[in-house]
DNA sequence: AACGCGTGGGT
DNA sequence: TACCCAAGCGT
């Protein structure tokens, strides 16, 4: 490509972000970036849609107006603010990161990118987004988005992630000295909405003449990707166990690992032969009909619901009785709210069922 | 370096 | 329907 047209692409860009760049909950309309406003964005917005993100981000803000605040909180306020949008270790890792910035940064977000890079939650795509939106340094910001955008406008035929090293060098010649934050939205503005994943609307990209991947006529079938392996199916149960008073037993996770932290309906080891054990209290178990399912990242889930009602119990290790109308405020991600919607559905409050076959400490 | 880590929407 | 995918990070 010659200098001239490289030179081009940056302003082109820009001109087509001022008139169709998208209007975000955490963009400053004329004003200046915020920098906790970037971050937090930042972090939910990892590997996650602006649909999803959006009333998250709006009731954070409300809920933690700044990074003080948001340090200042239990962490298992953050979770349960959380819990619904996904990869909970983004969650401890914010809690963790507002704690650091407070503590060893007087409360501000480092502005380099290598002090960025230090902190919890923030690699290499973060620390770069921030330094370029917030502070306007000029430093890419390479996401999925901009790895589809210049996989075509160079038409790569390497196949992710091999071909990562290369776009980011693209990436790095491509910024502008001036308006480096505006630049970075702007590419993934454009991979967003016109630079699709399918079809993209090559018509009425601003890029359109200097893009290969458009002349070669191969741009919606880049960029190439190595293919990915299947995933197993596991199965497990989960105990609905209800005390008279209309209280529930749920359980913390361990702090690490799979929804690590987060509220669960206690149950068994989940893995691909129906595993057999024992529930957490003495009870007479009936099974629920139907299953339920979800789709983690790297397996399928079948959850089989067994209910029993008690008198009452002193609750098991790191288990607690909790009212059910309470519920739905817990750190309860979803896969355990399908469970939680699942029992109600079956299990009326006050209304204890016999056990058909009772099994008393067994399933 | 490759894998573990969620979820909901789009096609 | 069964994939595919989205502003990645930590280990």
């Amino acid at each position: 490509m010659t200098p001239a047209l490289s030179e081009a692409l940056p302003g082109k860009l820009l001109a087509w972000y001022d008139a169709y760049g998208r209007d975000l909950p955490w963009r400053m309309k004329g004003k200046k970036p915020d920098p906790y406003s970037v971050w937090l964005s930042e972090i939910m917005l990892q590997q996650t849609t602006v649909a999803a993100v959006r009333d998250y981000y709006n009731k954070f803000i409300s809920q933690w107006p700044n990074i003080e605040t948001l340090a200042a909180a239990p962490l298992d306020d953050v979770l349960k603010a959380w819990a619904g949008l996904g990869y909970y270790a983004r969650a401890r890792n914010l809690h963790a990161c507002a704690k650091a910035v407070v503590e060893q940064h007087g409360g501000s977000l480092p502005r380099s990118f290598e002090e960025l890079l230090k902190l919890p939650g923030i690699g290499p795509y973060t620390a770069g987004a921030i330094a370029a939106i917030a502070y306007d340094a000029p430093h890419p910001a390479v996401d999925g988005n901009v790895e589809r955008v210049l996989s075509r406008l160079h038409a790569i035929e390497t196949p992710l992630p091999d071909s990562k090293p290369l776009i980011r060098k693209i990436a790095q010649d491509l910024v502008p000295e001036k308006r480096a934050g505006d630049f970075a939205q702007a590419l993934m503005d454009l991979g967003a909405t016109i630079c699709t994943p399918k079809s993209p609307n090559c018509l009425i990209c601003p890029w359109t003449d200097q893009c290969r991947g458009r002349i070669f006529g191969v741009a919606g079938t880049l960029p190439r990707k190595s293919a990915k392996k299947a995933i197993p199916t596991r199965k497990g149960y989960a105990f609905w166990l209800t005390r008279n008073d209309g209280s529930v037993l749920l359980r913390r996770r361990p702090e690490k690992g799979l929804l690590g932290g987060m509220m669960e309906v206690p149950g068994s080891e989940w893995t691909e032969k129906l595993p057999e054990g024992d529930a957490p209290l003495i009870a007479s178990w009936r099974k629920l009909p139907g299953k339920v399912e979800h789709t983690f990242t790297h397996f399928h889930l079948e959850i089989t619901v067994l209910a029993a009602t008690v008198v009452d119990a002193k609750p098991p290790p790191y288990c607690r009785w909790v009212a059910v109308q309470d519920v739905d405020a817990e750190a309860l991600p979803s896969v355990m709210r399908k469970v939680v919607a699942h029992a109600r559905k079956m299990v009326p409050l006050r209304h204890p069922v016999q056990g058909r076959s009772p099994r008393h400490g067994t399933y």
